[in-house]
DNA sequence: ATGCATGAGTA
DNA sequence: ACTCATGCATA
């Protein structure tokens, strides 16, 4: 009971001319949207606590097993319903295939090119942004303020009660590096954004000369930056009635790279790396301009639908295995092979879902602690690199 | 809003 | 095999 029945209903779905961008105030308490409702319930923050308090189904540990066989997905299932529950992924002709939509409203596909992902162009031409120096955004926020600025002597979170983690610490705006061959050893990757290559690494000698103090455009921002801007973000999203979705379609349209209303989400919500965060800004700022720009005449919102990936029925982990995960994690975050097969022999889990949630735990664990006592993002956080111990940690 | 999952890029 | 960015599916 654990995996979730496999309910594969896939449909194709052909584009749905015209729509415009969704009324201001349109909004059926669907279950499937509910993506809207939280959208209107604006400024709310929450804690995530995950088993620590022991939220869902309390203690119910189902006895059913989750069959436990390895990566049988993506190989067979040919199930002769409705299409084959994981065709083949198709290169290049990314068929409209995409999950049905509960949805009624606001539809608008049209699928312009299937863009290869990865991004190219970031931060180059912004604008200007026109930020609100104080706007009321420091209404209820609770423990989620991580200005860690040098004259904000205040030590945020840290009084709470999940006050372990410390928020992002930020990093000076600092000069592009000198270029290869001088200056400062080249961190070999710190945390990289795994393929985003600034073509002004070179030994440029002319470039830095500007002034940027607090033009978030031109070097890497604040965290008090982003944090500014997320929340205005959030704040001028939701009122020009548009739901993370619409955002994150729109930007496919703009600038050809589309986003899941889960990105727009978590970009508010300044979950995601600083990096990432950086890299987003840019497209959300101009978003913001252009939505607002437009607010009242048809903004060309494209919706492009390309995907035709199928994946794997989301496993559902009980508490209690939860639980136990957390204790090995603990123990060891980053554990071998082996211990990956011993840990999911004894948890009845497969070898797969046990590595993908070490590996998706130390992703949270960085997104929230991405720095710890001033360490920067290309150290490990982790044992890794023990600090006395001759070699790795032997599986065992 | 978030948990589990995929995949490109790396090490 | 891992990290990192990202998202489907779900709570």
């Amino acid at each position: 009971m654990a995996t979730a029945t496999s309910n594969l209903h896939y449909s194709v779905q052909l584009a749905t001319p015209g729509s415009a961008p969704p009324p201001p105030h349109h909004h059926h308490s669907e279950s499937g949207s509910m993506q809207q409702a939280a959208a209107y319930r604006d400024a709310h923050s929450l804690l995530q606590n995950d088993y620590s308090t022991l939220t869902l189904t309390g203690g119910g540990v189902v006895g059913g097993h989750p069959l436990s066989h390895a990566h049988q997905w993506i190989t067979a299932l040919s199930h002769g319903d409705t299409g084959a529950p994981w065709p083949s992924p198709s290169p290049l002709g990314e068929q409209d295939v995409k999950p049905v939509l509960h949805d009624s409203d606001r539809e608008e596909l049209q699928n312009s090119a299937s863009l290869q992902q990865q991004q190219q162009q970031q931060q180059q031409q912004q604008q200007q942004q026109q930020r609100h120096p104080h706007l009321a955004h420091q209404a209820h926020h609770e423990v989620r303020a991580w200005r860690t600025n040098t004259a904000t002597t205040h030590i945020p979170g840290m009084a709470t009660s999940e006050a372990r983690r410390g928020r992002w610490r930020r990093r000076r705006r600092r000069r592009r590096p000198p270029g290869p061959g001088s200056g400062s050893g080249p961190p070999h990757q710190q945390q990289s954004l795994g393929h985003l290559h600034h073509a002004e690494t070179h030994g440029d000698p002319q470039q830095q000369h500007h002034h940027q103090q607090d033009h978030s455009d031109e070097d890497t921002p604040t965290s008090d930056d982003l944090e500014q801007f997320a929340k205005q973000f959030k704040q001028r999203r939701i009122k020009l009635g548009f739901t993370q979705a619409d955002v994150g379609l729109a930007l496919g349209t703009l600038y050809g790279n589309v986003f899941s209303q889960t990105t727009i989400c978590r970009f508010e919500a300044l979950q995601l790396s600083f990096k990432n965060m950086c890299k987003l800004k840019p497209l959300l700022n101009k978003w913001l301009e252009e939505a607002d720009s437009t607010s009242g005449s048809p903004t060309s919102l494209d919706k492009i639908a390309a995907q035709g990936r199928k994946r794997k029925k989301r496993t559902s982990i009980e508490v209690g295995v939860k639980g136990a995960l957390e204790s090995h994690f603990l123990k060891c975050p980053k554990p071998g092979a082996a211990e990956i097969n011993s840990i999911a022999d004894s948890l009845q889990l497969e070898k797969e879902v046990v590595r993908v949630w070490f590996c998706n735990r130390r992703q949270k664990e960085k997104r929230m602690t991405p720095m710890i006592g001033g360490q920067m993002p290309g150290e490990d956080m982790y044992g890794d690199t023990p600090p006395h111990h001759g070699g790795q940690t032997p599986v065992q």
